[in-house]
DNA sequence: TTGCTTGCAAAGGGTTTGCATAGGA
DNA sequence: TCCTATGCAAACCCTTTGCAAGCAA
């Protein structure tokens, strides 16, 4: 655990958005002004490996999350701002699955699309 | 409908793997030899925007589905191969989102992870 | 020293885009 | 003719990688 990891770490903590590699970078930077980007995605790369973050894959830009526990997602089309979701996990999901497809099921993701507050209310300004 | 949208439809819809553009580029240019790969990402985002075909956007390349239904994919964290369950849809799961949320939700996604039949079975044999 | 991590910069690879041309209404 | 879609190639952008230098054990 060097220094950047950590820094990288405690950011990704701070911030309720999920940030991509690249915002990370720019937080990361006003405490480690000299760190680099390869050492950014290196690091989010071993910390989402190891189980210590959390890696979102949908549509555009990768963005990471520092709560590793499983829950889902909703992002929004518009602005790509991505929430988390207080909602129970749905039970079996998994066993379903493995009975369902023949693999062994290792994980999954659960994300939801739609508009986001904002834009809804951006939209509602606009269509006024 | 152009000729080339036609043909991408179909050949999309011939297999059952969801294939990445470029694959499906090389199904398509053996009936138009001439077409581009550019002119196959334009179709493709315009059929998945239409609602025709289900675009996946999971880690590493995108992959696509002429089944536009939804229903849930499993995909192989070692080949990438990826396919579909058959599973029954979580009822209400996206009235429970948008109460969760505050989004108007549009739609979901619900990918598993895990290890196909083809890589657990190489797997076995080297471990011998 | 030894081995891992960093910073830097370049390469990589999938996807998008500009533009002149072709084809259909 | 007018307009949209195409082919081609270049541009784009995010991400990965090679390598020499740095740091800790």
């Amino acid at each position: 655990m060097t220094m950047q990891r950590r820094v990288i770490l405690e950011e990704l903590a701070k911030v309720t958005s999920h940030p991509t590699a690249d915002q990370l970078y720019q937080l990361v930077r006003r405490q480690l002004p000299r760190i680099s980007l390869g050492t950014v995605y290196r690091n989010l790369d071993i910390l989402s490996q190891t189980g210590m973050i959390l890696r979102l894959d949908g549509e555009g830009q990768r963005r990471f999350d520092a709560n590793a526990n499983n829950h889902y997602h909703i992002c929004c089309t518009l602005c790509g701002r991505t929430d988390d979701l207080q909602m129970k996990l749905i039970p079996k999901l998994e066993q379903n699955a493995a009975k369902a497809g023949g693999y062994q099921v290792t994980g999954h993701q659960l994300e939801f699309q739609g508009i986001c507050p904002a834009c809804l209310a951006k939209a509602d300004s606009q269509a006024e």
